[in-house]
DNA sequence: ATACCTGCAAATGCTTTGCGGATGG
DNA sequence: CCATCCGCAAAGCATTTGCAGGTAT
C-alpha cells in the first residue's frame, strides 16, 4: 500500500515545482485504499475527516488537478453533477464503463475497442490519439428483470 | 427546413402531457439551423437574441431535456464547462468525436465500434445498450505539426 | 376550464480564486 | 529563505426550482 503510495510521490516529485505536501499525501493514499472505485472530491472530503485530519475541498479539487496532469489519476463524468476520480494501473488501460440509466451502477468492462483504432484514426483523420473514454448507457442485468415484471 | 420541425413536433405531440409551444419551435429551429454543429445552451439563447425573440434560459434548459428524452437531440459533454447539444438525425447514429487537446476542436468519425459490441456485452455482461458515446481525446492533424515545430 | 408552460428571481451545487498565514526543500 | 501550499471565505458558472401569471388544447 505505502509503496504505491510512494512511487505515485516520486512522480509528483519529478515535475517542477510540485511539492510533496501531508495533504497530497493523505489524498493519494485515499486513493489508492480506493483504487477499486470511482471516488468523488466529495468523498475524499469525508474519508479525510473520518479519519481525523480534515483536507479543505479547494485543496483537493487542486491536487486532483495535478493527479490527472500526471496521469495518476483519470477524471470521468458519469452525468451525475460531480467528477469521479479513478486511481490510474497501466494494467488497466483501455477499460470502459457500462452506466446503467435505472439504478446508477458502474460496471467496467475491457476489449471494447479494435486494437487498431489509433493507427487507422492517424491514417484517416491525421489525429493523434492520446485518451480514449467510451461510455455505454443502459440497463443492467438486475434492472432489466425488474422493468419485466 | 420546416418539413423537419414539423417532423420534431409531430414526435412531440405524440407524448402525453407536452404540449407544442412557440419557444419549443423556435429552440427547434435553431437546432435545426445548427444541425451540423455542437451548440450550448447559451448560444440558442443568444440566437434567439439576435432573431428577436429571446427565449430565457430555464426555458431552453427545460426544452433540451425534452428532446434530450424523445431523442430528438443528442447531449455532449466536452469537458469544457456547458452541454452541447446536436440535432440528430438516425443517418449518423453510432458517429463518434475526436476532441483536440490544443485547440479545442471536434472531428466527427464514424465506424469506430465493431458492430456485434451491444451483442457481445449483453451476452458477457447482461447489459442492455442504449447509447454508446466515444470519445477521443489528442492532437489534430494542424495541432501535431504546431508542436513539431 | 384546466393542465401545462413561460419568465423572473432566487437557489443550488460543483468548482475556482484571492489572499494571509504556514510549510517544504 | 523563498517559492509553493493550505484553508478560509467568497466568487463563479452552469443548471435547477418556486411561483405567479400566461397559453395551448
Amino acid at each position: 500500500m505505502d509503496l504505491q503510495v510512494n512511487n505515485a510521490i516520486k512522480e509528483l516529485m519529478g515535475k517542477n515545482d510540485v511539492r510533496i505536501t501531508n495533504q497530497r499525501k493523505r489524498v493519494l493514499e485515499i486513493l489508492i485504499e480506493n483504487k477499486d472505485k470511482h471516488i468523488s472530491v466529495e468523498e475524499i472530503y469525508s474519508l479525510s475527516k473520518k479519519k481525523g485530519n480534515v483536507i479543505a475541498l479547494p485543496t483537493i479539487y487542486r491536487t486532483m488537478d495535478i493527479l490527472e496532469r500526471i496521469g495518476t489519476v483519470i477524471k470521468h463524468d458519469f452525468g451525475d453533477g460531480a467528477a469521479k476520480y479513478e486511481f490510474f494501473m497501466k494494467e488497466e488501460e483501455n477499460h470502459h464503463h457500462l452506466i446503467c440509466e435505472k439504478c446508477g451502477k458502474i460496471i467496467e468492462i475491457s476489449n471494447a475497442l479494435q486494437d487498431d483504432l489509433d493507427e487507422r484514426i492517424l491514417n484517416e483523420n491525421g489525429f493523434l490519439c492520446e485518451k480514449k473514454q467510451l461510455k455505454i448507457y443502459g440497463y443492467c442485468k438486475e434492472c432489466i428483470n425488474v422493468l419485466n415484471e
